[in-house]
DNA sequence: GTCAGCACTCGGTAGAGTGGAGTGCCAATC
DNA sequence: GATTGGCACTCCACTCTACCGAGTGCTGAC
């Protein structure tokens, strides 16, 4: 979080300007060239773009206030300027918000979700891979949680003599499923008795909230399933309730880093779900919608900038977008596709009663 | 694993060898040194080593023949020696199996599957895992083909007024789901009576193979119900009856390969699920347990090398684990690996019922 | 305030030189 | 005849140097 007294105040609002219009006009063109090319920005090159009118001379007189600022910096003394993490902020704050997306793209993403159906799990996973094809960033896709869920159906299957798989449908369209041995043979008949007061105990209750205990019956052969069942409902909470996360496009980070050592250590950060989960909530949490290297206070990712933003169904969170890529990352384009796509994907969702 | 003159009489069959003691001894001295050091072998090198016992200039002579028969290669001139994928094709032959894993190990994997319970699919993920720290490889597991399993439950759970979703139970304990959207408000008392209609109709049949027409009821509306439940039933069928593939530990592909446009290359393989699971399922089909370099006729893994050991459970085929490194991967130790884990792994699988 | 001009800095590249690891060959040895 | 020590040779990796050029900061003119 490298951002100054004065800086925090405008977000998009008539604050005054923390730069004048040439020096933010430069700022802009340094970072906008630098992330098309990757390569330091010297004032020559500036001074050629249009709008820009003056020489490279003043270019370099305004280059060196913003080095002094904070907002560029130099490989090396005889080199062109790239961005610090500062200069980014900047340049995201005062985008205006994520624009318009390529038409090419936008039809990309309509055809997607005109052909998308099915599964829950399988539209997030695809939307994943969407989304590193839009970007050229690596996508992440958290589905909704199951918290506070209500559970809808409830009921035991015979998977054997002595085996049997407890099946929880959720009002969201969750299924979740739980393997449980049983101690005795059980019939289909005694299973279905079982699974009916399981139903009739725990149906319209979230699934944190299903006590252990069940009225007894009066059987104690079904009253043993029905708390095997309760059991199993409880342990597979933990496990299963966190919001699941589907990586798109990995691959990506091998063409935005040059160090293969870079890419190891994010490729192993995205092996560990909590940690991304929990770090992109951490971000959303903190109102952002962009964190740019250090921001995120997260050391492993500080090369990298991260765009999230949340997927809500009927006003409801249901889910985040995120996109990870290097802090040159292209931010219009990374902006607008992840407000494009969470639109359509929370529409999606609530079309098909997921959440 | 330097071994010498009785060695090779050991493989299996009694085919003559291709290499005489000695030379086997020296390129088997080769082959574990650059996969433990990575660098170049040098005759010196080798004849430093016990078990060998000639000098430097007759290892010279023996590894100049060894590459004129293309068992080795130089990188250039005045530079030792590394394995060609012959090299490594005749190391792999003549391990005599893979060997027993590292006691360290061996309790890894003990406590691992002492932990594991619940659902398949994130076991299988977890194992993946597992795999990966292990081998320090990255690891692909295949989970079960649910295509020739019976149907043991199928049920329509209302989710809202006008959408449904239908729940099927496989005998192998697999679950799928498919959301159904109603013509007219149903009620829930009527998505039963179509459960119990199709769970008459379908159960006890594979998925694949259920007819597209049930008896008709009288009753529209829940001929309605049961024809659209049986369409998203055969709708559902090729994109989720196909195998699931988990991969773990693609990160190791970082640590193994200094080329950062080789490890993309090879994450965009691993992000083409299917061809992930056929290229794995031809290895297999070929007889191999281990394709190196071109074997498996894959250009875009070439430099590569795969592992591969079918799960069964009770004699019957359960899924896939692979391992994929560079061709200078630890192969001992890969083959101990996938084949200790595949066990414990199918063992498992037998346990909970899963096919 | 802007800009052309200029001296300066410094990274990247190319070329020369060097050290060393490793080779192939050969003659001596067992 | 196989093995081995010795030796000349090759070639990479590394260092050092020189040099080019992109880009800078500064200054004085407009």
């Amino acid at each position: 979080m490298v951002r100054t007294d004065d800086q925090q105040l405008h977000e998009s609002n008539g604050d005054p300007l923390p730069l004048d219009a040439r020096k933010a006009a430069i700022l802009t063109a340094v970072v906008t060239e630098y992330i098309g090319t990757a390569l330091p920005i010297g004032s020559q090159h500036v001074a050629d773009l249009p709008g820009v009118g003056v020489s490279s001379a003043t270019v370099r007189t305004e280059m060196a206030a913003l080095e002094g600022d904070g907002y560029l910096t130099q490989p090396h003394t005889s080199a062109g300027r790239i961005p610090t993490d500062k200069g980014y902020r900047f340049f995201v704050d005062h985008l205006g918000g994520p624009g318009p997306l390529e038409p090419v793209q936008r039809q990309q993403v309509r055809q997607f979700f005109d052909h998308a159906h099915g599964e829950i799990e399988q539209m997030l996973e695809r939307t994943s891979g969407l989304l590193a094809d839009l970007t050229d960033c690596t996508a992440m896709v958290v589905g909704p949680s199951h918290e506070a869920s209500a559970i809808r159906s409830i009921q035991l299957v015979g998977l054997g003599p002595r085996l049997a798989l407890l099946v929880v449908v959720l009002a969201d369209g969750a299924v979740q499923k739980q393997s449980i041995e049983l101690p005795e043979d059980t019939s289909e008949e005694r299973l279905a008795e079982a699974s009916r007061h399981l139903a009739a105990h725990a149906a319209g209750v979230s699934a944190g909230m299903v006590a252990a205990l069940a009225p007894a019956t009066g059987d104690r052969a079904i009253d043993a399933l029905v708390g095997a069942g309760l059991s199993a409902l409880l342990s597979m909470r933990p496990g299963d309730q966190a919001e699941q996360l589907f990586v798109g496009g990995p691959s990506r980070l091998a063409t935005a880093f040059d160090a293969v050592e870079t890419v190891r250590s994010v490729l192993t950060i995205l092996e560990q779900q909590l940690v991304v989960v929990s770090l992109l909530r951490d971000v959303l949490d903190r109102g952002l919608s962009v964190a740019i290297g250090a921001e995120h206070g997260f050391e492993p990712l500080a090369s990298c900038a991260i765009v999230v933003m949340p997927v809500s169904v009927e006003g409801e969170k249901a889910g985040t977008i995120g996109l990870l890529g290097p802090t040159r990352m292209n931010y219009p384009q990374a902006l607008a596709a992840a407000r494009v796509v969470g639109e359509r994907l929370g529409q999606r969702l609530g079309e098909s009663g997921n959440l």
